[in-house]
DNA sequence: CGAAAACGAGGACATAAGTCACCGTTTTAG
DNA sequence: CTAAAACGGTGACTTATGTCCTCGTTTTCG
């Protein structure tokens, strides 16, 4: 688990042996059984983690007890409820691996401690963030925007390799349409 | 212009007269008509924009020419587009004087000068940024989850002021429904 | 391995919301 | 000040999408 995460941050960070031992001196690794959840709303999102395998779903419940999907996160990708890691507050979001996953993560003492210690890491976090908060923002453009046709080609678009791996029911979560309709435009695509 | 941003900055950060000096030093002002643009699609986003009166929106428009408004900014709020400002790649968004407005800007080199210089700055920048992510997430889960009523009370809750202050058809635009459904709404709504 | 659950497709029907058109009132700008 | 534009409301009609259901296939897991 630490190996792939290794790798990963050596790829995307110059990144030295020393920063390497601090992250694996604070990390914590662990496994996922699938459908088993990282984070269940109404607890503290209280690591920043890093998925070195597998494949997780962040989702949000309505009221009335729809799911609606927020997030996908595959292997070599980053999963917190930054609101709640950030303030201790519960969460509203519940994490759940839709494989068998497995993690590094990082409590936010240990994680402010690398800030401090890692040069370069901040600046690599914020990218991140900024990155984040872009794909958001298309995601709201999509949906003032687009019928869901389009919204599904979009997210073929920004998102490939995620359909091939979930069913087709939580593309439908994802973009807020029902299963039906996207089965339906699949189909009509087919065939033209 | 900049004595409402100093009043401002000092209400919402502990800053330093010499911190002021900076941010006055690097500042430029401007007043912007009503209807005429800060920004224009295609152009770079070169400011860090902090409204000290008036009131704009921004925009972005489809292939086909519709409009759908991302953000409302009136007085003591942040412009900026991020994906621009930070990249220097042409904006997707106009943003428009809804009201003669008056602004004070910086440019990203000065900005950067100012996170260097004035301790805390980028520490509350970063403050902004999260809760901009945060309710940026919500937007995308109340048009995930919610009908137009609901769509129109949740705005109504989130950005109080800001109904009154703008055309219907613009609310409408914002939350991506149609201007005659949300009249409909608000005629239920005062029946009941 | 085999029963049970999950899944994708598709038909029939319901409905929320969009579109178009018109009108009276208010606001804007020359 | 006045003509033109913008605005909000509303009726009539259309339509995209949701909902409910059934069925055959695939996947899961004890």
């Amino acid at each position: 688990m630490f190996a792939e995460f290794e790798k990963y941050i050596r790829e995307q960070a110059p990144v030295t042996d020393g920063d390497i031992k601090l992250f694996r001196e604070t990390a914590i690794e662990r496994t996922i059984r699938r459908k088993d959840l990282l984070l269940q709303a109404g607890e503290i999102c209280r690591y920043k983690t890093f998925v070195s395998k597998g494949f997780l779903r962040t989702y949000r419940t309505t009221e009335n007890g729809n799911e609606h999907i927020m997030q996908f996160s595959p292997e070599n990708s980053w999963i917190t409820d930054p609101e709640s890691f950030e303030n201790f507050t519960p969460s509203v979001y519940n994490i759940e691996a839709l494989e068998r996953s497995e993690v590094v993560m990082w409590t936010k003492k240990d994680f402010n401690y690398l800030f401090d210690n890692i040069s370069g890491l901040k600046a690599y976090s914020d990218k991140l963030i900024s990155r984040n908060l872009h794909r958001t923002r298309e995601r709201v453009f999509s949906a003032l925007s687009s019928n869901a046709e389009e919204k599904y080609d979009e997210f073929i678009k920004t998102y490939p390799g995620i359909l091939a791996r979930v069913p087709l029911h939580m593309v439908a979560s994802f973009l807020g349409v029902s299963r039906e309709t996207l089965s339906r435009i699949r189909h009509a695509q087919v065939k033209q």
